[in-house]
DNA sequence: TTAATTTATGTAGTCAACTACGTAATAATA
DNA sequence: TATTATTACGTAGTTGACTACATAAATTAA
């Protein structure tokens, strides 16, 4: 077994690690998709649930509802729109708002990838199924909306000078 | 209280939760350092204090013990070097190697930011400690370590479709 | 009705990790 | 000893989120 000094550092290092966790399952989840010889991006779900389940939002809608800045969710439908698993159509009376909704294609495939999703949901929980992590996450992202990490800290710092 | 999507699709969603629970983390970091009107950069503390404890070592020592691959830490010391915090010493006999070893400047600051780190910890243990998180880390980077995400995914989609 | 504000979207560039590949030095093997 | 394999480090390019800024349309207020 290697040594790992993040791992040793305790609570200073919880952000570096999340890090590296996270990155490795996005890593490991491209590969995946490539493997199975699915032409998707890991993140893509999001997109394709949220419209299963509304059929027509905008970028601005999907952006607060998913809690992303809308640059992200603008970079996704355009992929997925060159992929041809989306479509656009402009607002009737606001020339300013675009509604996204699933091409034929999309709503064909979903079947298949929902099946690759739940498969993912199953490794998730036969690996922390047993754990009550995502009470933790909630409570962390609670908490980090709440008060951000940076001001945690500064409190800290100021309240040591007393 | 906004909608959040993401939170609603339980198992299925960790990986992207983490992600933006992780870029929050350091992009509020980032903005700690600069308010304090610190030159130093949030994931520093590592290179920082592993060579604290060990004085001398190389670029594939370092990346090794952190579990990083060696470019992310070649990118660290030469930002840090670049600043005046580290200092590189050629190997007596092996020309590959050099040893990464903290200047005389990093040596006077370590104080300073050793107090900051400190209370970070403590607004994470404010935060956090009266959960398991850390363990729950551990025990989710064994697993993934152990087995990847991807694997686990194609095993439990095979069990499937049996 | 004009001006100011807000909203919706888009563009450009950042960040901190990664992989893949290249090169030179060293060590191991035939 | 000559060849091959390994090791150490460096460079280039990718990823998927972000902020900051730009622009045009719609709404609100003067």
């Amino acid at each position: 077994m290697e040594e790992d000094f993040l791992r040793e550092l305790g609570m200073l290092s919880i952000t570096t690690r999340l890090k590296r966790i996270t990155d490795k399952m996005l890593h490991d989840g491209k590969k995946m998709y490539q493997e199975l010889g699915l032409d998707i991006e890991p993140n893509w779900y999001v997109i394709f649930l949220i419209l299963d389940e509304h059929e027509s939002l905008s970028i601005t809608e999907i952006a607060n509802k998913i809690q992303f800045a809308h640059p992200s969710v603008v970079a996704m439908v355009e992929k997925m729109t060159k992929k041809g698993f989306l479509i656009s159509v402009p607002h009737e009376t606001d020339n300013r708002k675009r509604y996204i909704q699933l091409s034929e294609k999309a709503k064909t495939k979903l079947p298949t990838y929902k099946k690759i999703w739940a498969a993912g949901v199953s490794g998730m929980n036969a690996m922390i199924g047993h754990t009550n992590f995502l009470n933790l996450l909630n409570e962390i992202e609670d908490k980090l909306n709440d008060t951000g990490f940076k001001n945690r800290t500064l409190n800290e710092l100021n309240a040591n000078e007393n």
